[in-house]
DNA sequence: GGAGCATCTTTACCTCGTAAACATGCTGTC
DNA sequence: GACAGCATGTTTACGAGGTAAAGATGCTCC
């Protein structure tokens, strides 16, 4: 790990989601980044005041990877970007793109996603990092393009963001209690419940375990678009 | 706070939850306490295993008042208890009722709230809090008890959750930048924000602080068991 | 060539979680 | 009534972690 080139932010964010990825947030010190790197732990307050700052620089990594994700599709941020075209993509569609592409990059993640539902409990809105307040921007953009008003807009917003991130949370929670064991029932400890008190625990059994995919996702999303959009 | 009475587990969740409503979860010590309760820290260690394992105390506490919240009501845990009763309530207002209940009680302990996205990353499905898991087994007998199949009765036990999960979270995001300023767009640090590159979110300003309340997450609550449900 | 700054290192402090050994007083037994 | 044994709380101590402050080192530009 040991580079001899500069330290920068990005090098330093890297190393960090290195850690999470590989380690869990626990794993996560600022004396594991700095070994990561090959330098001295306080080297690394040069490019980040803190490790709460290091924290949001992850966040922001995942909301880069989304942008990534989203370039060059029809649901793009150029796609907002450019002026009230005529033939940008429904936005129904739009909305449903990001769900998926924020899930994948989510999943693609896991020990990062914690942050995605943290950070904001600290961080107020107009101080979480831009990457972020670019993604809240273009989907405020798309739902006032498509000529909702203020109130639906608003409620839209408040619906896909929770459904979205409670969704990816709901997916990503843990339901492996001895990873050793091959067998379903017992891999998840379902022994351990009594019969008596948790029947349908016991007996839905593995199929907690299954995760419910993008399309679910989705169709969540459209049913939230079609309560909370006004009934043209 | 020295108490000469005797500790107990719950004296020692109830300081960890006083302690957080008060202070927040950064506050939270074994140390700090350990001295609300007028005692030694490794007192503690008698009656919870770890620190962690009084978050979970924490976590479970929101779901004991959850249950207070619900008994009595024709909503609460007897009403699925009492054996397959033809006037039980329609499910669809049951699956309504808890998520209101939830909001109310998460609203009410918003520093405790992050933990309920957390700690199912860490704990297994099968090893969380009684409370929590009779909250589980609640909801899926409902399902079953609604004649819904395996299948349909998981998707809406997925989204129900995600959604009232994400929902409360979204809620109890920081927007507040500088508590001390009364105009609401300053309070928000919406100054900050670059009026080039972030007009909508300029533009909505406070409308992004106002909360979404009970109603919408109830409307989201049917939009989705609709959608989930199969179309009898 | 040397002043001055950017970059990284050294030291050190304080907070935390928690292991291990110890003190103390109550309980029940003979 | 004395004492063994246990439950309850205390003392001490260690190691991990975040980060402040001052120091070393080498490059840049006059």
């Amino acid at each position: 790990m040991a580079d001899r080139a500069r330290l920068t932010r990005e090098r330093v964010v890297g190393a960090a989601l290195r850690i999470v990825d590989g380690e869990g947030l626990d794993g996560l010190s600022m004396r594991r980044v700095a070994e990561e790197l090959g330098v001295e732990t306080m080297a690394l307050y040069r490019y980040t005041p803190s490790k709460d700052d290091l924290l949001d620089g992850l966040v922001e990594r995942i909301f880069i990877e989304l942008e990534e994700n989203l370039s060059g599709t029809p649901f793009g941020a150029e796609a907002v970007a450019g002026a009230g075209d005529e033939d940008a993509p429904p936005w129904r569609e739009a909305l449903v793109a990001v769900a998926r592409a924020m899930y994948r990059v989510a999943l693609a993640h896991p020990n990062v996603a914690p942050l995605l539902a943290l950070r904001p409990f600290t961080v107020p809105l107009t101080r979480r990092p831009p990457a972020v307040l670019r993604a809240h921007e273009r989907l405020l953009t798309r739902l006032e393009r498509a000529g909702l008003g203020e109130r639906a807009t608003l409620d839209i917003y408040r619906a896909v963001i929770s459904w979205v991130l409670g969704y990816i949370l709901f997916e990503l929670r843990e339901v492996v209690d001895n990873p050793d064991e091959p067998e379903p029932a017992f891999r998840m400890g379902l022994h351990r419940l009594p019969v008596k008190e948790f029947p349908r625990l016991r007996a839905l059994g593995p199929g907690l375990a299954v995760r419910g995919g993008e399309e679910q996702l989705a169709a969540g999303v459209t049913a939230l678009v079609d309560r909370f959009a006004p009934p043209t």
